[in-house]
RNA sequence: GGGCGUGUAGUUCAGUGGUAGAACGCUACGUUGACAUCGUAGAGGUCAUAAGUUCAAUUCUUAUCACGCCCA
C-alpha cells in the first residue's frame, strides 16, 4: 500500500467547509450546563491578517476548542469593528482615484459610498480568520455600525450623558491637522526627534535691559500671552510684574511668576502661550492670562498672527519667523537638542493642541469601579503583572475626547437648537420634545451634532452589545460576562480598560473573569515587523506553504508569557515536519490495520508497551490540561510534542512491531487496536493545537464510528490512572534504558548499528535478566540482538557494559577495539570520582545533615552508594580490557 | 524622570533553593517494510557581573552593567 503526502491546502479548505456547514461552532447545549464564552477583539473592517492577529486568533483558538471537547457550552463571538478614521480614508482615496472629492458627495451619499465599499471588502479578515481554522460561531458575526450594536452605543451615550458623565466642553485637546479632527491622548505618539532650542530676546518696555526665553516653536510667539519665571528664581525677581515687548510681532506682555518655569531649564524663562501647549494651557488657567489661538483648523497661521504670517504653514511659518529674529538680532543662538514630539497614530503628522469644543466622558469616575474589579481579583490579567499597568492608568486617567470630526461613524445623538441649547436623545422625535418642552411655543430650527464618536467608545461595548444589550436576550443571560478576553498588550488602555468602565458600569458583571494578555509577534532578529522595514512575514504566505495547522503549532508553542514570539521560518518547517511525521505514524498504524473496530475495554489490556504508553499518555493528558488551562500554551505544546514524537513513535511504534511479527494473534489483535486507540486519543489532544489535520485523520480512521462525534465535538481526554498499568511502568523504562546502551557502546565502537550482538549477564541475580526474559522479542528487534545467553564466555569479541547499573557483555561477530572505550570509561570513572567527593564533603557538613530536609541527605547518601558501586564495576571493566 | 520586563547551549527559549532542559542548528554514521519533512549516536553551558541571606543560590535580596517596552 503507497500513501500519498498530506496535502493541507486542499485539505484545510474542505474540513473548514465541513465544520461551517455543519455548524459545530455554534454552541451546543451539553449535560454540565457550564459555559465558555470569549468575544474576538474585533479587527478594522479596513485590516488584514496579520501575524498578530495570527498569534491572538490562534491561542483564542485553542481555549475555545479545548473547553467545547471539555464539555462547555461554547461560545465564540466573532465580528469587526467600523474604524472610523481609517476607514473614511480608504474610501476617501479610492474616491480620489475616480477623481470625486468627499465634500462634493456631501455626507449622505459618502456615507453609502464608505457601506458600498464596507459590504464589497469589509470580510475579508473574517475570511482570513477562517482559513486559520478559527471556531467561531460565525452565523453571530457583529459589526460596530449593526444596526443593533448603533442602537447600544446611542443608549449608553444618553444613559451617559443624563447621569452627567458626558459633557460637551471647550478645552485643549490634540488636534490632528491632517485629518482635521480631535484624537483622544492614547492615539497620540510621543516620538523622540533631533530638534533646534531657539534662545530669544525681549526687550523690557521702558528699559535697555532684555530677558532671554527658550523656544521649540518660535512660532507660537504669535499667541504668547506671558512670560513665566520661576517664583524662587532671584536672578528674574526683579523682572516680575514688568511688561516685554514680543519681537517681530511687536505686542506686550506681562513678566508672570509661576512654579511651572524651572530655573533649570533653558534660560530659566519661559514664554506662554496658552491656545497653544498643555502645560502653558495650565498657567494661563491659574494665572487668567488672555487665549490666543493662532492656527486654523488646517495648521495655518489665522488672522491672529501678524501680517506676512497669515496663510502660512506652521512649518513655514516657523522658518519666516526664525529668518526674521535672525535679522532683528533677537535670535541669540540655536541649540540642537532631542525632544519629543506629539504625533497621530493615524496620520502620521504633529499633533497641534488646539481649542476646540468637544465631548468628554468622565473617564475618572467609570474607573473606579473596574479598579476595585481587578484589585479583588474579580477580572484577573495573566501575566499578573499586568494589572500594574492598567492600575497605573486607570488611576491618572484623564477624560476621554470621544467626538471626532469625520463622518464614518456613530453619529452623536445630540441636537441644538438655534440658541445652542443641547438636546440628547436617542432619535430626532424625542429630541424634538425636549426642545418643545425648552423653547415653549416659540419658533426653533433644530440641528444634530454633525461630529461622530471615537470607534473605541463602540468597541467598548462589544463584550454585551455583540450579545444583545439593551435587550435582554438569552446569549446576553448565558454568555455575559465571557469567560476570557485574549488580546495583546498594546490595547490594554484602549480597549480593556473601557469596556471595563462600560461593562461595569452598565451590567452588573464585570465583562470578562480573566485577561490573558500574549506579547508581539517579532520578526526572527526581535525586530518589530513593519512595511517600511520589509520583514513582514505574511501568515497567509505561511499557511500556503506550510498549512494552518504548522503556523499555528509555531505560534501557540512560541507564546510564553511575557515574551515577544520571535517568528522565523525555520520554526514553522519545524512544526511542519511534526505533522508529517503523525501522517506517516498513522500510515504505519494503516499499513498495519490497526483499527478500533470497537470501544476499548481497558482492563483486559495485556502487553506491557500499551501499559506504558497509556501511563505516559495520561501524564501527558494531565500537562497538557493543566498548563492551558493556567494559559501556559507553550509548556502545553511541549509536552504534547514531546509525548507524540519521542514516546510515541520512537518507542512505542518501534515495540509494536515485534508484536506485529508474533504468532500470539491475542498480542497481534491488542496491539492493533490499542496502537489505533492511542492514536485517537493523540488527535483529540492534539486538536486545539492543530486542529484541520487532526480533524482529516478523524475521518481517515473512521473513528467518529466508535467516538460517535466528529472530532471537534468529542471529548477531551480525561482518563484515571490504573493501578494495574502503573505497576510495570519501569519495566518498558528499563528496556529503553538497555536498548540505549547497546546501541551508544555500537556507536562508540564504531560498529554499524544494524550489525547484531549477542548478550550476556555476568551477575548471578540479574534484576535486568528477568526483564529481558520476558521482553525477549521486544529487545531481539529493537535492540538488534540474535541470542540472550546466560552465561558468560569474555573474549576479544566482548565488550562490558553497564546498564542501570549491572554489568552485561555484548559479543559481536567480529573484533572490537577496546582502547576508545577504555578512555572513555577512565573519563567516566574520573567524573563519578569527583561527584562522590563532592557529596561526601557535603556529608560531613554537620550545618548540611541536620539543617537540610531528611529526604534530600537520604537521598545523597543513596547516590554515594550508587555512585560507589558504579564506580567499582567500571574500574572492574576497565581492569579487563589489556 | 516614573514604572514594567529581559539577560541560561551556536540560535530561539523553558525551568528550578539541593544532579541544567527543549526545539532548531551543528558533527558522525545510517536508506532495517511508517517516516530523509527521517533514524541512531554525539558535541555544546562559570545559568550577565558583584555582594548578601542560607547548610546549600542559576533560582531569593541588593547593587552594577547591557538591552527592550510603557507612561510623563
Amino acid at each position: 500500500m503507497e500513501f500519498k503526502k498530506y496535502n493541507h491546502i486542499k485539505e484545510e479548505k474542505k474540513i473548514s467547509d465541513f465544520w461551517i456547514k455543519k455548524g459545530l461552532f455554534k454552541p451546543q447545549k451539553t449535560k454540565s450546563n457550564k459555559k465558555f464564552s470569549v468575544v474576538i477583539p474585533p479587527p478594522n473592517v479596513t485590516g488584514r491578517l496579520h501575524m498578530g492577529h495570527a498569534l491572538n486568533n490562534s491561542l483564542q483558538d485553542v481555549l475555545v476548542r479545548f473547553n467545547r471537547m471539555k464539555g462547555l457550552e461554547t461560545l465564540w463571538q466573532p465580528g469587526t469593528d467600523h474604524a472610523g478614521i481609517a476607514t473614511q480614508a480608504v474610501v476617501e482615496n479610492n474616491l480620489e482615484k475616480e477623481g470625486i472629492k468627499k465634500k462634493d458627495l456631501g455626507r449622505e451619499k459618502f456615507i453609502k459610498k464608505v457601506w458600498e465599499w464596507k459590504n464589497k471588502s469589509g470580510g475579508i479578515i473574517l475570511d482570513q480568520l477562517k482559513k486559520l481554522g478559527c471556531s467561531c460561531d460565525w452565523s453571530r458575526t457583529r459589526f460596530t455600525m449593526d444596526k443593533d450594536l448603533s442602537k447600544a452605543v446611542i443608549k449608553v451615550f444618553v444613559d451617559l450623558y443624563n447621569s452627567k458623565l458626558i459633557y460637551k466642553d471647550k478645552k485643549l485637546v490634540n488636534w490632528d491637522t491632517q485629518l482635521q479632527t480631535a484624537i483622544s491622548d492614547l492615539e497620540v505618539d510621543q516620538k523622540d526627534v533631533q530638534s533646534q532650542l531657539y534662545y530669544i530676546d525681549y526687550a523690557i518696555e521702558n528699559s535697555d535691559k532684555k530677558i532671554t526665553i527658550a523656544t521649540t516653536r518660535p512660532e507660537t510667539m504669535m499667541g504668547d500671552t506671558a512670560i513665566a519665571v520661576n517664583p524662587k528664581d532671584k536672578r528674574y525677581s526683579n523682572l516680575v510684574g514688568k511688561y516685554v515687548i514680543i519681537p517681530i510681532v511687536n505686542r506686550s506682555i506681562k513678566i508672570i511668576t509661576d512654579h511651572y518655569a524651572d530655573p533649570e531649564q533653558g534660560s530659566g524663562a519661559v514664554k506662554i502661550t496658552p491656545a497653544h501647549d498643555f502645560n502653558d494651557y495650565e498657567v494661563g488657567k491659574r494665572n487668567k492670562l488672555e487665549i490666543i489661538n493662532i492656527f486654523e483648523k488646517n495648521g495655518k497661521i489665522n488672522e491672529n498672527g501678524i501680517k506676512d504670517f497669515i496663510g502660512l504653514d506652521r512649518f513655514e511659518a516657523r522658518k519666516l519667523l526664525v529668518n526674521k529674529l535672525k535679522e532683528s538680532g533677537n535670535l541669540i543662538k540655536i541649540e540642537n537638542i532631542k525632544n519629543k514630539v506629539p504625533y497621530g497614530d493615524r496620520s502620521n503628522s504633529i499633533i497641534e493642541p488646539l481649542l476646540t469644543e468637544q465631548w468628554f466622558v468622565d473617564a475618572k469616575k467609570l474607573s473606579k469601579k473596574p479598579i476595585e474589579i481587578v484589585k479583588k481579583g474579580k477580572t484577573s490579567f495573566f501575566p499578573s503583572n499586568w494589572s500594574k499597568t492598567f492600575f497605573q492608568w486607570m488611576n491618572e486617567i484623564e477624560p476621554w475626547c470621544i467626538s471626532r470630526q469625520i463622518w464614518w461613524g456613530h453619529r452623536i445623538p445630540a441636537w441644538y437648537d438655534d440658541k445652542g441649547n443641547i438636546f440628547v436623545a436617542e432619535n430626532t422625535k424625542d429630541a424634538l420634545l425636549l426642545a418643545k418642552k425648552k423653547n415653549k411655543n416659540k419658533k426653533f430650527n433644530l440641528k444634530q451634532e454633525t461630529d461622530v464618536l471615537d470607534t473605541w467608545f463602540s468597541s467598548a461595548l462589544w463584550p454585551f452589545a455583540t450579545l444583545g444589550w439593551p435587550n435582554k436576550t438569552k446569549y446576553l443571560a448565558k454568555f455575559y460576562p465571557t469567560s476570557v478576553l485574549v488580546t495583546g498588550f498594546d490595547i490594554i488602555f484602549f480597549w480593556v480598560a473601557r469596556m471595563m468602565m462600560m461593562g461595569n458600569y452598565f451590567n452588573k458583571n464585570t465583562p470578562f473573569h480573566k485577561v490573558y494578555v500574549h506579547a508581539l509577534v517579532r520578526d526572527e532578529k526581535g525586530q518589530k515587523m513593519s512595511k517600511s522595514k520589509g520583514n513582514v512575514i505574511d501568515p497567509l504566505e505561511l499557511i500556503n506553504e506550510y498549512g494552518a495547522d504548522s503556523l499555528r503549532f509555531t505560534l501557540i508553542s512560541m507564546a510564553s508569557p511575557g515574551r515577544d514570539v520571535k517568528l522565523s521560518k525555520d520554526r514553522v518547517t519545524g512544526n511542519r515536519n511534526f505533522i508529517t511525521k503523525i501522517w506517516s505514524a498513522n500510515n504505519f498504524l494503516r499499513l498495519n490495520n490497526c483499527e478500533l473496530d470497537k470501544k476499548i475495554n481497558l482492563k483486559s489490556v495485556k502487553l506491557s508497551i500499551n501499559h506504558w504508553i497509556f501511563n505516559e499518555f495520561i501524564r501527558t493528558q494531565n500537562l497538557v490540561t493543566k498548563n492551558i488551562e493556567i494559559f501556559r500554551f507553550d509548556e502545553a505544546a511541549k509536552h504534547v510534542y514531546q509525548f507524540v514524537w519521542h514516546l510515541y513513535c520512537d518507542w512505542y511504534l518501534e515495540f509494536l512491531k515485534p508484536v506485529f511479527n508474533s504468532k500470539n494473534k491475542k498480542d497481534v489483535k491488542e496491539a492493533k487496536v490499542f496502537s489505533s486507540f492511542m492514536m485517537a486519543n493523540i488527535l483529540k489532544m492534539l486538536h486545539p493545537f492543530i486542529p484541520f489535520f487532526t480533524e482529516n485523520l478523524w475521518f481517515i480512521n473512521n473513528y467518529k464510528k466508535i467516538f460517535k462525534d466528529y472530532l471537534i465535538s468529542s471529548s477531551w481526554p480525561d482518563y484515571k490512572k490504573i493501578n494495574k498499568f502503573v505497576k510495570n511502568q519501569n519495566d518498558i523504562n528499563n528496556l529503553i534504558d538497555l536498548i540505549s546502551s547497546i546501541r551508544s557502546t555500537k556507536a562508540e565502537l564504531k560498529i554499524i548499528p544494524k550489525l547484531y550482538c549477542d548478550v550476556f549477564f555476568s551477575e548471578k541475580s540479574s534484576k535486568l535478566k528477568k526483564l529481558v526474559n520476558s521482553n525477549l522479542d521486544l529487545i531481539k528487534q529493537v535492540g538488534r540482538v540474535n541470542n540472550i545467553i546466560k552465561i558468560k564466555p569474555i573474549d576479544k569479541n566482548s565488550v562490558n557494559i553497564l546498564v542501570l547499573n549491572e554489568k552485561i557483555s555484548l559479543n559481536f561477530n567480529q573484533d572490537v577495539n577496546l582502547a576508545s572505550q577504555k578512555e572513555r570509561i577512565l573519563q567516566k570513572i574520573d567524573l563519578i570520582n569527583k561527584q562522590i567527593i563532592g557529596l561526601n564533603n557535603k556529608l560531613k557538613n554537620k550545618a548540611y545533615v541536620t539543617n537540610a530536609p531528611k529526604a534530600i541527605v537520604q537521598n545523597d547518601k543513596n547516590l554515594v552508594k550508587e555512585l560507589t558501586i558504579e564506580d567499582e564495576k567500571l574500574r572492574s571493566i576497565v581492569s579487563s580490557i589489556n
